[in-house]
DNA sequence: CCCTACATACGTACCGGTCAGTAACATTGT
DNA sequence: ACAATGTTACTGACCGGTACGTATGTAGGG
């Protein structure tokens, strides 16, 4: 936590367009490239630099790298957050259509060419580390996805609804690893199809 | 490809204990730091001060750090299909026994604690530009087991041999993922239960 | 209304350390 | 002799991180 960053309060009143503060560039600066290029492979000079800012300025905002790596994390969060609840919201009491509306969302992602994977798993990749900045935030997304997953599990009724819900988790990181091992025309693409089988098989147990 | 490192035939004859060349050893302190640490965090000089030898002695063997790393995940590849072996040849005739022997066999090693994934997955992960010499091991390897997954997924007689075929592999990545990620406990563990479901599923179309 | 006073925001220039990789030469065992 | 290894020292680039000076805006006091 800490980090002081982003108090946005005070009276400020931007006059719609405010002047892009300096951590804000740098975060979106670092979001791009640690997804598309990982975080070790990414040096601080090159964030800075494509930010158009300074340094100093970085560290300013993020007390270090490894910090700035756990922002770009917790960002990542809330987009994933918001893009799973998208899904959900989507079709309201119904676990198992909002499961596959999520994953047939993920299986088209995974099949476009820029595709990357899940930020959050590549960088648990990148730090197996315990307690790395970066890995906590990862390891807190992941936990919660399990949670979320077996409670859906359980809400359709399956028998051992936690086996479903840890099966329905590895068909997801199965797909975020191979979307980007394989590209076009990958496992991925299957992913929603395979978890409705499952779904099915688990149901009438 | 290229690299001319163990050639090790001529005449040798090593008395049963050979002097442990410097190129082994090299590669056996790399596949062990690559593997637990990542490849991107480990340096030539912690390889070479570990491995008992120095720097200019990695050279003579490796024409550079990415194509140790490559012959880290050569060996890895034989010892991977080792073990995907052992299980087949256990259930001769049986593809469906196969599949789960081996998903048994991953399902106990991700509950171990000092679990890291697959060492082909985490190092595409770790470097994601196409063509680099670690990634392409890392892909011939991953599109050798889909080819293998798909073709066992029609020997079992499935109506969708090629869904089912990915759908394993999607599951065999987030088992090796996930089993770095939750460590004990975790999802993984019941990724032999959750294939067998999928298959009954597939099979019962 | 101008001048100081202070905070905020940013830049220049630098730190020691580590990165992958190499040159030139000495030592060993067969 | 010769092939494999070790020794020492070095390169230039880059790493994360920082000391320190500078611009700008704005609040008060005369």
């Amino acid at each position: 936590m800490s980090s002081d960053n982003n108090i946005e309060a005070s009276i400020s009143e931007v006059p719609a367009s405010a002047p892009a503060k300096a951590a804000d560039k740098i975060l979106d600066v670092a979001r791009d490239l640690f997804y598309r290029e990982g975080i070790r492979a990414i040096g601080v000079d090159e964030i800075v630099k494509r930010a158009g800012v300074t340094k100093p300025s970085l560290y300013r905002s993020f007390p270090s790298k490894d910090e700035l790596a756990a922002s770009y994390l917790r960002k990542y969060d809330l987009e994933f957050w918001e893009r799973f609840d998208e899904a959900v919201d989507a079709h309201p009491g119904d676990p198992r259509a909002q499961i596959i509306a999520f994953l047939t969302r993920v299986g088209k992602r995974t099949q476009r060419p820029e595709y990357r994977g899940c930020g959050m798993t590549n960088a648990a990749v990148e730090y197996p580390e315990r307690g790395h900045p970066a890995r906590v935030v990862s390891e807190a997304n992941k936990y919660e996805l399990r949670r979320r997953l077996r409670a859906m599990a359980a809400a359709m009724g399956a028998a051992d609804a936690d086996t479903l819900g840890d099966g329905l988790l590895l068909l997801i990181e199965g797909a975020y690893i191979s979307g980007q091992l394989f590209g076009l025309g990958g496992p991925a693409a299957s992913v929603a199809r395979n978890a409705d089988l499952l779904i099915e098989a688990s149901l009438n147990k």
